[in-house]
DNA sequence: AATAATTTTTAGACAAGTCTAAAAAATGAT
DNA sequence: ATCATTTTTTAGACTTGTCTAAAAATTATT
């Protein structure tokens, strides 16, 4: 259908269009996928000339209904894998990343949708991140950075901004997991800390962890 | 680490040395990865150059130790996602295939133990074949075609030499399975039909049959 | 508005993997 | 043992995806 590297630029400008957004400028996908902007630049023509994108010079670039699709296609397939490993292969949050990237990039229907049943049809990643359904829609659950909650603010955690392996691990070795609730008791002015909540515990935690855990709050 | 070409190659000549044997020729490679030969040659080349295969113009190629380890790790994924996929996510044998052509070039030394204990270390795949451990060591058992069976000889079905989709599903049809048992009743000379006793029940079966399925005497 | 800085594109090159066509080597037949 | 056939290798070309360096377009600055 499409090879890996058509489908890392679809992925990349699907996860850089952040709403029905103007284009998304040649550097910031050279960026995210650690390429030269010529690089994408080629690429780019590549994808209009197969109607994923829709492309003019100089212009940026955004997807294509049918682009939109596909990207999606993939993300659903990348967070599918990701609760498998996690919930079937006893991988831990931090360490699904990578083989997920390899995983999302296999060919079979068949596989998805038998893989979504054995999982229960889940709804989001390890990550707290929405898995688009079949048709790429998804439900996008209403939450907010931790930074922005008020004291005395009562959520739950349901997802991460950052998921790199070091942020997880932190939030590992702090207990603070997805599902756990939290309780803004206090915020601090001067370096923008927080103290929560949780584990019928108070801790504090800084400005860096706030920014990148989302809360829904009832 | 290796590239899913160099996987190929290495995977297609480790199926074609049936014993420590002598060197494969070029054109077998082409025949079996349908490529041409000067392709192959060159693909030769960079294997050797990794020390993968011992190579000499000419004289067809062979696995070093190396290689061969290389080889069976290949091998190991794809049965072991064959064995996934049957047992966790309800194909048949005749499906999974191509899908583990795919999954097999995944690369994760943990996702693939993981794996093998989720299916609870399996010694073979759905169509027989031996699962190589993590030494690339295999457990052959000892089997024989049905076509060599003698009168009266009782086996045990144990796998396929042919795993083409027709003829798995051919046997489904016919309700031969592995595992089940198998009566020698009659010989026919004439066009090398069997006719054997399987499921209480007398079928004939064609020499084409009797020369793809695999059945263990005890 | 003209110039400076930045972004984007083009042009040309390269590596991996493949192909066709031709040359070289090995094998088989008389 | 020579000639014909087959197999294998080489040579050169093409595609995909990448890069560097330079040119062109856009955006920002004064």
């Amino acid at each position: 259908m499409f090879s890996q590297s058509e489908e890392n630029y679809i992925k990349a400008i699907y996860h850089l269009e952040v709403s029905p957004n103007k284009g998304i400028s040649t550097n910031a996908i050279a960026e995210k996928l650690e390429t030269k902007a010529s690089s994408v630049t080629d690429m780019i023509k590549k994808l209009s000339d197969k109607e994923l994108v829709a492309y003019k010079k100089y212009q940026g670039v955004k997807l294509t209904f049918h682009g939109r699709k596909v990207a999606a296609n993939i993300v659903r397939k990348h967070r599918l894998w990701e609760v498998f490993l996690v919930e079937k292969l006893n991988f831990s949050w931090d360490e699904v990343h990578d083989v997920a990237e390899q995983l999302e990039h296999i060919q079979s229907p068949k596989l998805i949708n038998q893989l979504d049943a054995l999982l229960g049809f889940p709804t989001h990643d390890p990550h707290g991140d929405p898995i688009p359904d079949k048709d790429g829609n998804l439900n996008m659950i209403d939450k907010k950075l931790l930074s922005t909650l008020e004291i005395n603010e009562i959520g739950l955690c349901v997802g991460v901004e950052d998921s790199s392996s070091e942020f997880l691990q932190y939030l590992d070795k702090k207990n603070i997991e997805l599902g756990k609730t939290i309780k803004v008791i206090e915020k601090e002015e001067f370096d923008n800390s927080v103290i929560i909540e949780i584990n019928q515990k108070r801790i504090s935690v800084s400005n860096k962890i706030a920014n990148n855990l989302y809360i829904k709050t009832s």
